[in-house]
DNA sequence: GCCCGGACAGAACGCGTGTTCGGTGGGAGG
DNA sequence: CCTCCCACCGAACACGCGTTCTGTCCGGGC
């Protein structure tokens, strides 16, 4: 075994067991043996539980950032942008599901160092679907409401994201048509609550 | 104290350790003196840490449920029955913050009887919203696609449905609107993947 | 040939956990 | 006044966990 090349399934192993277990409940003993090596043998290569989940969330990070960056470069449109950022993310969620799974349930479970740098990783991710939809936007939304519309994008994303909705490369790709038109219809037609037709939101439902 | 009056204290506890410290990072000893008993006291009600957590999910669910029985008894259309479920659920999340996460974030973690019983209530729900979606529907789309779209709108409940994006009852009437007007729209106009606008979604990005 | 450091492994430690067991007090029924 | 039962508690048990200590092996520099 080539040097430091344990690393890799190492972080996978942790991933697997992660995300299947959930971080707690998922056991160093467990891990290592998902990555071949002994339990002290495991302690050779990583500080503790805390550090591994921080490495694991920090490479997935990584590579969902990165390949935003890559999708983002060879988008001309800011459509193309969002939907670049909608066909990265459900790309990511088919070929890295135990990964996702982490970011998205196990992130605050870091102790409080790396929790931060976590979190700001994050969020820049989250600043870059914001930065896209402002762009985007023909009404002059604040900050606030395109911050909200920036998680409902992620929440559709996330809803949608994981088994049994994607089974294929091909299921990501369709999905981020049909989120991608769903998602930009609603939020370039619409001007706002109170202007909605009153047959589609009245400010009662019970008409 | 009056008899059985303990279940909605003790309920209430679990439900709030749950959700702050994750189902197995809670202890009993912890819930136990939250709830103003002993330790062995706690399980003189319940019979273990699996049953407290299918209480407070059943709890939690007949809640979520009820609250959405009520709201469409009273809507006439569907497009105000999409309003009520998208209320009842902006709602649930502001007045239940904690069984709310526990749901979404915790309900696997029950052992497997208990197991498929929370996840066929919790069906029912995703149910009710698929009826509602089908009801709308001006495209004839095919029940996965009704499913996909169900989970979209749940998708966007939940990511915008947690702190800090209702920080009150007003916020999540006037969110209601906001994510009704940006689903129905999307919902309602797009005809399909292929059939959209080419300036709005081509099948590359990189126009 | 020697040794030295890095890559591991076996076994143990201490701790927190879910759960249980044997009690105890006090209010209701006779 | 006695008894029974129910709500409840203190203390303990067994177990799995993260972590660490003490090695052992082995390939490469001198």
């Amino acid at each position: 075994m080539a040097i430091e090349a344990r690393y890799p399934q190492i972080l996978t192993a942790a991933a697997q067991s992660f995300a299947r277990r959930g971080f707690h409940q998922a056991s160093m003993r467990e891990i290592a043996r998902a990555a071949g090596l002994s339990l002290a043998g495991l302690y050779h290569y990583i500080g503790g539980k805390d550090e591994l989940l921080f490495l694991v969330l920090d490479r997935a990070l990584d590579t969902l950032l990165a390949g935003l960056e890559e999708s983002l470069a060879v988008a001309r449109t800011p459509e193309g942008k969002l939907l670049a950022l909608i066909r990265t993310h459900l790309d990511f969620a088919f070929h890295h599901p135990a990964e996702l799974r982490i970011i998205n349930r196990d992130h605050e479970l870091l102790a409080e160092p790396r929790r931060a740098e976590i979190a700001a990783t994050r969020r820049s991710y989250v600043e870059r679907g914001l930065a896209i939809l402002r762009e985007l936007d023909p009404h002059e939304r604040s900050g606030d409401d395109l911050l909200s519309a920036t998680n409902l994008l992620l929440g559709m994303l996330n809803g949608i994201g994981r088994p049994p909705f994607i089974r294929s490369s091909d299921d990501a790709r369709s999905l981020s048509g049909t989120v991608g038109a769903l998602f930009l219809y609603g939020f370039l037609e619409r001007s706002g609550v109170g202007d909605a037709p009153a047959h589609v939101l009245g400010g009662r439902y019970d008409e």
